[in-house]
DNA sequence: GATTAGCGCTCTAACACTTTGAGTGCTAAA
DNA sequence: TTTAGCACTCAAAGTGTTAGAGCGCTAATC
């Protein structure tokens, strides 16, 4: 709607950086001096005043500086802002990271969360992929005690999810094996979204002497398949939102603490628009959690074989160094996926 | 070594039960006033020099009251302390948490320790079983690629891990399958433990047509047993320790978190004296974790066949109601231990 | 019309000072 | 051995003052 002049994109721009690195409000002395021309404060001033009345600015009391709104930061990241290249250390370290001790899916997630939080110095998030984007490899079925059965769901790329079913009827072992047999041989290479609906259709399909085999398949599918709700999150350098100073506060740290241990909300938070491409900001009240608004989320989906299987980003104060960090998630989350694939 | 009167017991257990709850330093007055006989408050500062003196309280500043130290808590707790009788909703609690949705040991495990938390209102830790304490039930190698392998071990109480490791050499798909097949019928029913050692007394015993097959066999059982190193712990609650009036101080929390986020250093901190029964309590400087002497812990291991795996426990500011977290701690250990055992 | 200098005003942060109350230690008396 | 009483100490809370940063406004200047 209203357009902002050059010069007041500019004094927003020094703003920003400004609060963002000392987290003083900022005054018209020091913009004056740090902009390109010389100009004085009074000028400054002006120009201040009417960026206020837009909303993208505003004084935490009278006569202090002036600090950015989530108005102002959200037009500084989409018109201002200027991504920074990534160091070549930065790949380096990812490399690095990503050739040792991977021993599983668990474990990269894991670091990566961790490679997350320790390069933009925030907390670091990776939504464990969903398993319902990727291929199954193999199914096992074991016999626990008499009347309880452990499923093992084994994708393509090498994740591993299991659980333990309550068992209405005895399974004799022979039975099982064969049950297991014919999982393996209907089901492998399938997405394991279809799982579900192949079977129950085949089960539709099927004469006298398959209906009992599908019957007692779809069970073991229905009930052996790992809780989507539950899906897990790798939360990572926490810690590091502590160290704000913004959140010295300790009311304000407990209630962050409270909510990111709640996974329900935290998973909402960071999986944001499912529909939007690329790296995603929300800064402060933008998003839906309000016991964080003083918090801004980045995040990028991650993809394997072309399908969107997760979320990954960084979660930290509304002041932050947008410029380095939309980058480094955009980076992390395409080499995260890249990985995840080559598992395969 | 010294010997307390009884009338020092008791002021020292009225101390520390005052300070736990209030958290101000308990002046001479109030113990007079709860004392049960009539006493004067000259008579207990009398009193409280002398426990000064011993070690066991101690003022945060002339003329304050006292608080306990260490070596009064550790007092407390071994001789003075009432074990609180749990009441009966928290049996009832733990038993409809144990019933309901238990999908696997993972979901088993996290939601002990939330139940720690919750009931404690501290941090819950629950480290995850040792794999080498359980006992094998059965293993699976899938390839991955075609120089990857992923090993899957399930237990006989239904444990699952995985690895995937780098092959040297490529493996025909049948041999895979027949190597499958003899790792599980040469390894079913042993102790992890004994794994390895087993193999390679084997490999040695074996005669010349046999050799490869218990070389592979080795190499596959090296490389993919779980690392001792990374074994998890499941920790919940730690917002609890941040909602602790002594932990409002900034420096302290960020400590703390730092640490948290350390999970060998809190492994170590968890394990503590591994040749101990029962319930363990360690008292601020009592442990060797000083990023946390403002914390105490108390744990206990918890055993699945006889056999100990693990520790479970909680963690909180040395003020905290030892009379109520120990018995909850012994309770939840041994329900625990049942539990995991009932899988199998 | 845009910019600037200058002035008065406001508000915070820091510091010094005082007061209050809780609590102690010590001594002398019971 | 216990107690009453008194002097003393210290933290916490409240008060007042000052210095400085920063603003808005107005009138002068470019």
């Amino acid at each position: 709607m209203s357009e902002l002049t050059e010069r007041q994109k500019d004094i927003l721009g020094i703003i920003v950086g400004s609060y963002v690195k000392t987290i003083c409000p900022v005054g018209s002395r020091a913009i004056a001096k740090s902009y390109r021309q010389e100009l004085s404060p009074a000028t400054v001033r002006n120009e201040m005043h009417d960026l206020e009345e837009e909303g993208y600015i505003k004084q935490p009391h009278t006569s202090a500086g002036r600090v950015p709104t989530d108005r102002g930061y959200r037009y500084f990241v989409d018109h201002l802002i200027a991504k920074e290249k990534l160091g070549p250390h930065v790949a380096a370290l990812v490399a690095r990271e990503y050739r040792e001790h991977m021993d599983n899916i668990e474990t990269l997630i894991e670091r990566t969360s961790k490679i997350l939080s320790t390069l933009s110095e925030q907390a670091g998030l990776v939504v464990f992929p969903a398993f319902e984007g990727l291929v199954l490899k193999r199914i096992e079925l074991t016999l626990l005690g008499n009347d309880r059965l452990l499923v093992v769901w084994v994708t393509e790329n090498g994740f591993v999810q299991d659980r333990i079913i309550d068992m209405k009827e005895e399974i004799p072992g022979e039975e099982l094996i064969r049950m297991n047999q014919f999982l393996n041989e209907e089901l492998r290479g399938m997405l394991l979204a279809e799982v579900k609906s192949y079977v129950l259709s085949k089960l539709a399909q099927a004469g006298d002497s398959l209906r009992v085999l599908y019957r007692t398949a779809l069970d073991i599918i229905r009930d052996g398949f790992p809780k989507v709700e539950q899906r897990r999150l790798a939360l990572e350098g926490s810690r590091y939102i502590l160290e704000q100073p913004e959140f010295h506060d300790w009311q304000k740290s407990r209630l962050l603490f409270k909510t990111l241990e709640a996974r329900d909300s935290l998973m909402d938070l960071v999986q944001g628009n499912r529909d939007r491409e690329g790296v995603q900001v929300r800064i402060g009240f933008e998003h839906h959690c309000e016991d964080i608004w003083d918090c801004s989320v980045v995040t990028t989906r991650y993809r394997v074989k072309d399908r969107t299987v997760g979320t990954l980003g960084i979660l930290g104060p509304r002041r932050m160094e947008y410029g380095k960090v939309i980058p480094l998630v955009d980076f992390v989350g395409r080499r995260f996926g890249e990985v995840l694939e080559q598992w395969l």
